[in-house]
RNA sequence: GGAGGAAUGGCUGAGUGGUUGAAAGCGCACGAUUCGAAAUCGUGUGGGCCGAAAGGUCUCGGGGGUUCGAAUCCCUCUUCCUCCGCCA
């Protein structure tokens, strides 16, 4: 959420701010909104501070033995008054909060302004593409035949989409996200969180999922519960409305499951692995000081960019341009994986600044070197999703007799297994 | 699921209707003392909103109510603790 109090002082940037974004907002309603605001809160203060003085004057006359009476009367119809204001200003304050919770973040100064993904600047490019004297089949058809998964199954329990691994195809899973979480907790130097994996509203509020993406994520009505779509939800919330007396920058990674409705594209991508409605991820969360936050960013996206290189996998990050930047963050990499049989780079990773977006909506703080409270910076990106992960190690270590290679990093987590084969 | 108890500032903990945003202690910050430190003494020390500031207002788990006035009374929700039941 943006700061009314910056909207106010800097109305033009955040209009440009969104043009830039492609973002359908009404800045203008916005501070209307806040005008209204605070010229009823004027008054309705100054009313409230006449009503607190004759209230105490009572107590006096009644110590000195007067009769309070019709003073009373008076102050009663203080209070009727008083109690319109709050009522209109409870019914603006929602207005503006719902108002403000569908504006997006703005871009940072350093996001390249850009229409589309079309514009979305390659950073670097780590190993090549593989180059195969046969012509690479595809995961699913790997999978199949060497029993890792069986996707029909898993729709017959849960439904198209809910990927189901057996044998080899679960103990890789299982092997990634140890791998993953053992690199970036030993290495990398996040502490680890096992969250739940459901979150209420207000949760879901803080990060930026609701209430403008709704129709992604899956409900559990009766509770009031939402399955997390992704860690970020549940890690970034930790320390929602608290003041952090802990030493800035706090890192996280958690692994999950994650949840998705995928409504905005349904029918693409069917197949496979590539777009699934659950999937498992490690996700690396870190709070930050404004001053670190740039940095620190760098930072994540070199420890998610750090698994693919452990893993000999050819990668490439990606900047995303003002068009295509999610709601919240204010500056984002994407990591793609390349899938030789797909022909197509797969994104496995976001990595996002979100400035103290998130933070503002989850009202998560710490104290600055003056010792009053600010609003953190919060980065998160995977590190990394799986399902890609495991199509682009399939496509690309397989051999010409359908088996798969492991990548060495892995041999350890996989009981020595070095390669996938009929059994 | 049933029966009880609890929720106050960074922490411990007073406070059952009137200048209480809240005693006291601890902690923390600054100052004095000291060659320096400890100890000691003094001063300060929650947060939101409005305001250029002065100041005002709101806030004692959340919401609602009674009252001229609520941390204190009533209703309700949430969370935690204890016991019973059920259960991975």
């Amino acid at each position: 959420m943006l700061d009314i109090r910056f909207i106010r002082d800097h109305g033009d940037a955040v209009k440009t701010a969104m043009a830039n974004r492609n973002a359908d907002t009404d800045i203008d309603a916005v501070l209307a909104l806040d005008d209204r605001r605070r010229a009823i809160l004027a008054e309705a203060e100054e009313l409230k501070a006449e009503r607190n003085r004759v209230s105490k004057s009572i107590g006096q006359m009644i110590k000195e033995g007067g009769d309070p009476e019709a003073v009373k009367a008076q102050v009663r119809e203080m209070g009727d008054k008083i109690s319109a204001f709050d009522e209109q200003l409870r019914e603006i304050d929602a207005q503006l909060r719902e108002s403000l919770l569908y504006i997006p973040n703005m871009p940072s100064e350093s996001t390249p302004v850009g229409k589309d993904e079309n514009d979305n600047p390659v950073v670097r490019t780590f190993g090549e593409k593989k180059s195969f004297d046969f012509e690479p089949q595809a995961h699913w058809d790997l999978g199949e035949a060497l029993g890792l998964f069986d996707f029909e199954r898993g729709a017959k329990i849960a439904g198209s989409g809910f990927p189901l691994f057996t044998g080899k195809g679960a103990r890789l899973e299982r092997a990634l996200i140890q791998f993953m979480l053992d690199l970036h907790t030993e290495e990398h130097g996040y502490t680890e969180i096992a969250p739940p994996f459901l979150c209420n509203e207000t949760a879901m509020t803080g990060t930026g999922q609701l209430p403008k993406f709704a129709e992604d994520m899956y409900t559990i009505p009766v509770d009031g519960l939402y399955p997390i779509p992704t860690a970020e939800v549940p890690v970034t919330n930790l320390y929602g409305n608290e003041i952090l007396d802990q030493a800035l920058p706090i890192l996280h990674a958690a692994y999950t499951p994650c949840f998705r409705r995928e409504a905005g594209a349904a029918g693409k991508d069917t197949r496979g692995l590539l777009r699934v409605h659950q999937f498992d991820k490690v996700e690396l969360v870190k709070f930050t000081t404004p001053e670190t936050s740039a940095e620190e960013h760098e930072k994540l996206t070199a420890d998610a960019e750090k698994v693919l290189q452990k893993l000999g996998l050819h990668y490439r990050t990606i900047e995303l341009c003002t068009g295509d930047l999610g709601f919240s963050a204010a500056k984002c990499y994407d990591i793609e994986l390349w899938a030789p049989a797909q022909d197509k780079w797969l994104e496995v990773s976001s990595c996002s600044n979100f400035g103290e977006y998130q933070a503002r909506r989850a009202n998560i703080r710490y104290r600055n070197e003056e010792g009053k409270p600010g609003f953190v910076h919060t980065i998160n990106g995977s590190g990394v999703a799986l399902p890609r992960l495991v199509i682009a190690i399939m496509e690309n270590n397989q051999q010409a007799d359908g088996s798969i290679d492991l990548p060495e990093a892995l041999w350890p987590y996989m009981g020595g297994l070095r390669r996938l084969e009929k059994s």
